[in-house]
RNA sequence: GCCGAUGUGGCGGAACUGGUAGACGCGCUGGAUUCAAAAUCCAGUUUCUUCGGAAGUGUGGGUUCGAUUCCCACCGUCGGUACCA
């Protein structure tokens, strides 16, 4: 019988779903490992052949760590909350519930057509209230405390209640709000309920703001800064425009430090840590106060990095947005202040980067104190300091900052050298910290390294300034004007927020007649009908952004059906963490960093034992599709006539302008290659797909074809070249199709999706069949394996187990081609070499080794046996051949012993036959042997 | 601009600590089997060559007995980021 890969596969999957195969137990002896992939949003598409190359790579490693002995936690479940559920919602009335639940069953029925080994009693859905009530639960420990810096963790805010009580807020080193002001225990006891609460907020881990956001007119959302790529957002391409709105925040800003040192201790990608590292952008500097020349009482704060430049401060500038602006602006100036900042507020996110080399700005008339030198300094406004960071002011020091420079250049503003040891400050700022201070008052003659702790001394002795540490991070805005997500558990009396009690979660999302904003601009809650806590308090409307619920996922699936805790004390103590995360790199500063952020949370209130969730992470390379056009003339105007090209004869057509239109991938002939063309199936699917151009002219090659251009591109719906893996399986099977994916090459490298080569693959396990197999006979023997078979089979067992373990599973493909056609020559079909290679191959090909493992007999699982243990034994040889070169050049290969020794393969080497006319006429400098590589012999 | 990744036959890729460059697979060429096809099997396949050899891992240098691997400079491609004081 030939392999038959569709009955087989559909045998097993059923036999394993009924027997449980993959069940795992919160119980074991066994040492525990986790595998973890990241959580698919269920969008309406389904899978394309990109998707399952990291299930597929973890799925491996899963049932290899299984086969080793582990207990292994592999689950799978579904990030199902989110924004293309809603916009289907608006447009079709369709309940988004409904409409996910059906792109859900669909997931899973193209995951399970892949031989996952999920445990799929385990599985979530963030939008199914049993989950949802948890994200709402650590929602609420969020706004239940504050982080304490002294003690580096989060405290509950019922105790900085006793402290304000007792001691007021003075001396607390606690994360606040910038402006909080200090206040005694008797101006808290004063306060009422309602002020009270509002001080309480500048404390709490999340609380509402008003606050600048990335407002998207066309969705009618906020979105967070990864979600705007451009000034547009990233899903649809909506202009985004700032705006000042009251929005529930997480002050992520708070473990800005914690997150960062985090990551010291986790096996993530380098440049994945890196882009974490970016986005929270920690720079070490000082904050100082300038008065104002006119008004010393009005100070303007600024950051930065390198005080030691304070006496080069020739100017200052403030942001346009700055809230000074207004009051420092003298009379003479307005009009033109006015004016740029009208023309600033204008400029599109686009425009300015646009244009980032450009120097615009407006001179405000007033002027401030440098308090080192007591000399004033003109003040302007310039869109190149921005209001969202530091304090939206800096100080100007054009020899040592560029931009600066450009500014002082422009302006005809000075220039004050500072080191001596700067250079061309004449045609650019000089940044270097090298040499010594000139024009610097108390620091003259002083280096960088003893220079800036003395100012910063100063400064905090005069009450003017202090070190400090800025972050590039923002906290994190929580809030969406949206239907499709978990609402926010607390109510608004007297203008404050309450929690909802804790027994009566989940809030429920309720249900509204349409998923679009109510007539007077609240989100869409706010169309439902009597929706009010203890039927008089306003609920929030706003509902938590795509990341809320992801941000903790992978503790659910320890313990799924735990109505007491978001995971049981015995479940998380048991799990940890995961061992292994697989998944894009896309999400370095979205999902990534805020799930690290709620771990450190949850870990400080002592619910999870781990700081860190994830000790290992790969990202998988995404499998690009090829974008297949053809070529069509650009009409004039009033000229309907069509005329597509073929792309070998565009040189026919010297004047014609050409426009590529992306043609559906199924209509191509030789898909994916640069041959590839339309015949005239081809030509005539497409004018069915596209009956516009029916009254097209196609010019063909001689061949009838109509060449494409191909181009290797994103896979996406917009190039019509989507390859759904079902398609795939029902040709070759699943088995096929793993290996096939593992082979392309390695997991983390981008790669373009091509089927060209997938006979090899498919040929290759029809001749591992074959080993079992000679048509309907099976011909497994008993015979005493050979030497070279053990070594066969010892030699894949050694690279296979090293291959997996750094997750290199392509060689792994070619090391089971390699021993399959060592053994097929051989024709070895022998139990004692086959039955360990099947366990070897298990984890790739999982179907077709289960089913010659059950016709070998066994009652069991393959994907319950033991990981076959390596003999080295059998890898040594008697003899080892040895590359011989003359000056480095390979000459001759010779068999020597194995147990040759250094000194005689030097002794034995210059006699050997095949290179003495290499050695004619010149003298031996030096015999190099290393043992068991290669012999070199210099000659000169 | 900055940060990161990457560059090897016609193609996907291999070479893990510097030690026979091109494993494995596709494609291609020739052959066997077959009425024919599919499937399968065998041989060949980096380039140039005066058939002795010579060159060759993006380019140019360097270290070394020996470099795809290490160092320096540069070029191309991809990803991230964007005036961060």
């Amino acid at each position: 019988m030939d392999y038959q890969a569709r009955d087989i596969e559909q045998k097993w999957r059923q036999r394993w779903e009924t027997e449980g195969t993959y069940h795992v137990s919160n119980e074991s002896d066994r040492p525990k490992y986790y595998v973890l992939d990241m959580f698919p949003y269920p969008s309406g598409a389904g899978l394309h052949v990109g998707h399952p190359l990291g299930y597929i790579a973890s799925d491996i490693y899963a049932r290899y760590k299984r086969l080793q002995g582990f207990n292994v936690l592999h689950p799978m479940g579904y990030d199902s909350f989110g924004l293309p559920a809603e916009q289907y919602a608006i447009q079709t009335g369709i309940h988004p519930a409904i409409a996910t639940s059906e792109n859900i069953d669909r997931y899973r029925q193209q995951l399970e057509n892949l031989g996952f080994s999920f445990d799929w009693s385990r599985e979530v859905r963030t939008s199914s209230p049993e989950y949802y009530r948890w994200t709402q639960w650590i929602f609420q420990q969020l706004f239940k405390h504050y982080f304490d810096k002294d003690a580096g963790c989060a405290k509950p805010i019922t105790e900085l209640v006793e402290r304000l009580a007792s001691k007021g807020n003075a001396g607390l080193n606690a994360d606040c709000e910038e402006e909080t002001p200090i206040i005694s225990a008797e101006d808290w006891n004063a306060m009422n309920e309602r002020e009270q609460q509002l001080f309480l907020l500048k404390y709490r881990l999340t609380f509402p703001e008003e606050s600048y956001v990335n407002w998207c007119p066309a969705m009618g959302t906020v979105l967070s800064n990864d979600e705007v790529k451009d000034g547009v957002s990233e899903r649809g391409g909506y202009p985004v425009e700032r705006k000042l709105m009251a929005q529930w925040s997480m002050r992520i800003t708070a473990y800005a430090d914690r997150l960062l040192d985090g990551l010291d201790d986790i096996d993530w990608p380098y440049s994945l840590k890196e882009q974490q590292r970016n986005w929270i952008g920690r720079s070490v500097g000082a904050s100082v106060k300038f008065s104002l020349a006119e008004d010393e009482a009005t100070k303007i704060e600024v950051f930065t990095t390198r005080v030691d430049t304070i006496y080069g401060a020739s100017f200052m500038v403030l942001a346009p947005e700055h809230d000074l602006v207004d009051q420092i602006t003298t009379d003479a100036e307005r009009a033109n202040v006015d004016e740029y900042r009208t023309w600033a507020a204008s400029r599109s996110e686009v425009e300015r980067m646009a244009e980032v080399k450009k120097v615009t700005g407006a001179f405000t008339g007033a002027y401030c104190i440098n308090p080192f030198n007591e000399q004033p300094i003109p003040i302007y406004i310039a869109d190149y300091v921005l209001a969202g960071y530091g304090t939206g002011a800096v100080m100007a020091v054009p020899s040592g900052d560029q931009r600066d420079w450009s500014f002082a250049t422009h302006f005809d503003l000075p220039i004050v050298p500072i080191l001596d040891a700067q250079q061309n400050l004449e045609t650019e700022a000089d940044a270097t910290k090298e040499g010594k201070y000139i024009n610097s008052g108390m620091i003259n003659g002083l280096s960088y390294e003893e220079a800036t702790p003395k100012l910063i001394a100063w400064l905090e002795e005069q009450g003017i300034g202090k070190g400090k540490v800025q972050y590039r991070l923002r906290n994190a805005v929580f809030s969406r004007q949206r239907y499709w997500g978990e609402p926010v558990p607390a109510y608004w009396k007297d203008d404050v927020p309450y929690l909802v009690a804790e027994d009566e979660l989940p809030l429920v999302l309720p249900d509204v007649d349409k998923y679009l904003p109510t007539e007077t601009g609240e989100p869409p809650l706010g169309r439902a009908e009597n929706w009010k806590y203890q039927g008089k308090y306003d609920y929030e409307l706003s509902t938590m952004p795509g990341w809320a619920g992801s941000s903790w996922y992978w503790y659910r699936y320890m313990d799924p059906h735990n109505s007491e805790a978001f995971v049981g004390k015995e479940a998380v103590d048991y799990w940890q963490g995961v061992d292994l995360y697989v998944g894009g790199s896309e999400h370095a500063v979205g999902h990534l960093l805020y799930s690290r952020f709620w771990n450190h949370f949850l870990s400080d209130l002592g619910l999870v034992p781990q700081k860190e969730y994830a000790a290992k992470l790969i990202n998988q390379g995404m499998i690009q599709g090829v974008i297949e056009y053809i070529y069509l003339i650009k009409a004039d105007e009033g000229d309907s006539s069509r005329v597509f090209v073929s792309a070998d004869k565009l040189g026919d057509y010297p004047d014609a302008e050409f426009a590529q239109i992306p043609v559906h991938v199924d209509f191509v002939s030789e898909y994916g290659r640069d041959e590839s063309y339309l015949n005239a199936e081809g030509i005539k699917q497409f004018i069915e797909w596209r009956p516009d151009y029916s009254a097209a002219t196609f010019v063909t090659n001689d061949a009838g074809h109509l060449v494409t251009k191909s181009e290797v591109g994103k896979m996406s719906k917009r190039y019509f070249n989507v390859v759904n893996p079902d398609d795939v399986v029902a040709k070759y099977g699943a088995d096929c199709f793993r290996m096939f994916e593992m082979f392309l090459g390695p997991v983390e490298q981008a790669k373009p999706w091509n089927t060209n080569s997938i006979s090899g693959t498919s040929r290759f396990l029809n001749s591992f069949w074959r080993l079992f197999y000679n048509r309907d006979e099976w011909v497994v023997n008993e015979d005493q394996p050979t030497k070279e078979e053990l070594k066969s089979l010892h030699t894949a067992i050694k690279k296979v187990t090293e291959d997996v373990e750094r997750f290199s599973f392509n060689t792994c493909v070619s090391a089971f081609m390699v021993a399959t056609n060592e053994l097929g020559k051989a024709k070895c079909h022998k139990r004692a070499i086959l039955e360990p290679l099947l366990v070897l191959m298990a984890p790739f090909a999982v179907h077709m080794c289960e089913e010659l493992w059950e016709k070998l007999g066994h009652t069991t699982s393959v994907h319950h046996a033991a990981w076959p243990a390596l003999e080295e034994k059998w890898l040594i040889e008697e003899n080892i051949t040895y590359p011989v070169a003359i000056n480095g050049k390979t000459r001759a290969t010779v068999d020597f012993p194995a147990d040759s020794t250094k000194a005689d393969l030097e002794a034995a080497a210059p006699g050997l036959e095949d290179i003495q006319k290499y050695l004619e006429g010149k003298t031996i400098r030096k015999i190099i042997v290393v043992p068991g590589r290669m012999i070199n012999i210099v000659v000169g």
